[in-house]
RNA sequence: GCCCCUCUAGCUCAAUUUGGCAGAGCAACGGACUCUUAAUCCGCAGGUUCUGGGUUCAAGUCCCAGGGGGGGUACCA
């Protein structure tokens, strides 16, 4: 395994089980950061992390060594540091732990003066190249061991992400909603229109589904009294790559008992503006070098609407499906013969309308007919009470009053399944034990969707759902190059 | 799935419009150097040019097939 760049190093072979630290990069400055230059501490500290740089001037030596908080100089004079020589020999990417005192060089460098130290591990490939780092992208998304390492931003992307989740957990907490976790194993894939993964269990012999939403799970929990609930979920849609699509990604749901559509819309606002406000200090935030402003209210227009403004098409359910058939065949957007007027709607909405909207817009109220869990809208027959959430041009979020009379739900079911027989993959299939629990009473609810990659992407200001995903799916190494 | 681009040393990149001995910087290795900041200086070594075919006196370069990656498009809430 160790490749034809091994080499050995010369010195400890056996490193120690702990290393005691007793401060980080961060804090020697933090604490430190002021000092006089050419003056020392008296402060004794223990750091450790992995030697970035290295400048050795005969009897004195200099090193950058930088852990998870930041850069800190190391300070090794021949005279006072034990194996000098051994010291002075270590490669770029070794990991170290040092003892000494804080100082500051002559040249205002702050240091730690190097009285003890530990190899902890060795560098026995050859890091990047130390001032341009890593280009490649194959290489940056395959090794992000070595990514992370030298690519600040994308530390910097990850911490985001991560706080980002964190933010998210307390702010629902707040409002009472409770996180659950609910099975990736589906015998029914449901809650989503996509194709599933499938795969098997040997025991039960029974062919299992990762699933697709955690939806129709969450919705039981409902119905079980949990009325605020939320899951951060691992899901799985065996579709295409992209940068906005990732077959494995982390859809927040959740469900709100009372609440309808409209209540969902101003969670949502309140909660990214928030999220922006934490993490970037205001909610005027730049994506892609285009303004975006997160302040709520975000505009809510109906789909309708926008379709007609962005078309040019005064169309409705009401229009004769001979003639929506037509707008889309003007358009070269292909069609098929169940469609009914709801989809051709939502086709023409997706490629004449969805690309033009910057947002942030709520995009309300869908046809029926491609929203198989949403109620029907209070207002409108034939269309539900729905929205999506388009921010930088993108769905952000889905969200609706959901159907809740297990009689309408069972036809909207076997409707789906009907396109299923006919060869839509992606249509649901009849989910029996879900209408059982709405036989029990489901309550006026209100349901969201939200596609967290997606949303790092927006506060991190990165192109690709790649660079938000520490190790996105690809194909595997062929095997020449495995070896290495 | 289709289209375009790309792949050269561990890393970042060169290699005349029009085929002519595969190069540099950093890293590594050897040496000099007690305040450096991508340290500097001297030396040394490093290659299946993604793979396999083909054209040619001669292929990193041109052609065909395959593979990895990127982008677009299609599909996709």
């Amino acid at each position: 395994m160790a490749g034809p760049q091994a080499q050995p190093v010369g010195h400890s072979v056996n490193p120690p089980y702990r290393f005691e630290t007793t401060a980080t990069a961060a804090e020697c400055h933090n604490h430190h950061g002021d000092i006089e230059s050419g003056t020392e501490t008296g402060q004794t500290v223990s750091v450790a992390g992995r030697i970035m740089l290295r400048r050795v001037q005969g009897r004195l030596a200099f090193a950058t060594l930088q852990d998870a908080t930041g850069r800190i100089q190391l300070f090794a004079p021949g005279k006072i540091t034990p194996d000098y020589d051994e010291f002075c020999a270590l490669s770029l990417g070794d990991w170290v732990g040092v003892s000494g005192e804080v100082m500051k060089t002559r040249a205002g460098e702050l240091s730690v003066k190097v009285e003890r130290w530990d190899l902890l591990a060795e560098a026995r490939r050859s890091f990047p190249d130390k001032w341009h780092g890593l280009s490649d992208p194959d290489i940056r998304f395959r090794q992000r061991y070595v990514d992370l390492w030298v690519t600040e931003e994308a530390r910097q992307t990850f911490r985001l992400r991560s706080e980002m989740m964190s933010l998210t957990r307390r702010w629902l907490e707040n409002r009472d909603f409770v996180e659950v976790e609910t099975p990736v194993f589906h015998p029914v894939p449901g809650g989503a229109l996509a194709r599933p993964f499938s795969t098997h269990h040997n025991a039960l012999d029974m062919d299992l589904f990762l699933r697709i939403a955690p939806e129709l799970y969450l919705k039981r929990l409902v119905v079980g009294g949990l009325e605020r609930v939320y899951e951060i979920a691992r899901v799985f849609r065996n579709e295409g790559i992209s940068t906005r699509h990732n077959p494995e990604f982390t859809m927040l749901e959740l469900y709100w008992a009372y609440a309808d559509y409209g209540d969902i819309m101003e969670l949502v606002e309140e909660m990214v503006a928030h999220l922006a406000l934490e993490l970037k200090g205001t909610t005027l935030i730049r994506y892609g070098g285009r303004d975006l402003d997160l302040t709520p209210p975000w505009p809510r227009a109906r789909f309708v609407d926008l379709l007609a403004e962005h078309s040019g098409l005064e169309v409705d359910l009401d229009t004769p499906v001979a003639e929506l058939r037509s707008h889309c065949v003007d358009r070269e957007i292909p069609v098929e013969d169940r469609w009914g007027p709801g989809k051709l709607l939502l086709e023409l909405y997706e490629k004449t309308t969805e690309a033009e909207l910057w947002g942030p817009v709520f995009v309300c109220d869908y046809p029926k007919e491609v929203s198989p869990l949403a109620r029907e809208h209070r207002d409108h027959p034939g269309w539900v009470e729905r929205f999506e959430a388009i921010v930088a041009g993108r769905e952000l979020a889905n969200a609706f009053s959901e159907l809740t009379d297990p009689d309408e739900q069972r036809a909207r079911f076997e409707d789906q399944a009907a396109n299923r027989d006919a060869g839509d993959a992606e249509a649901m299939a009849v989910d029996w034990d879900y209408l059982r629990a709405l036989e029990f009473g489901l309550p006026p609810t209100g349901g969201l969707g939200v596609g967290m990659d997606r949303l790092a992407m927006l506060l991190a200001d990165v192109p690709s759902i790649r660079d938000v995903i520490l190790f996105p799916t690809l194909r595997p190494e062929p095997p020449e190059r495995q070896v290495d």
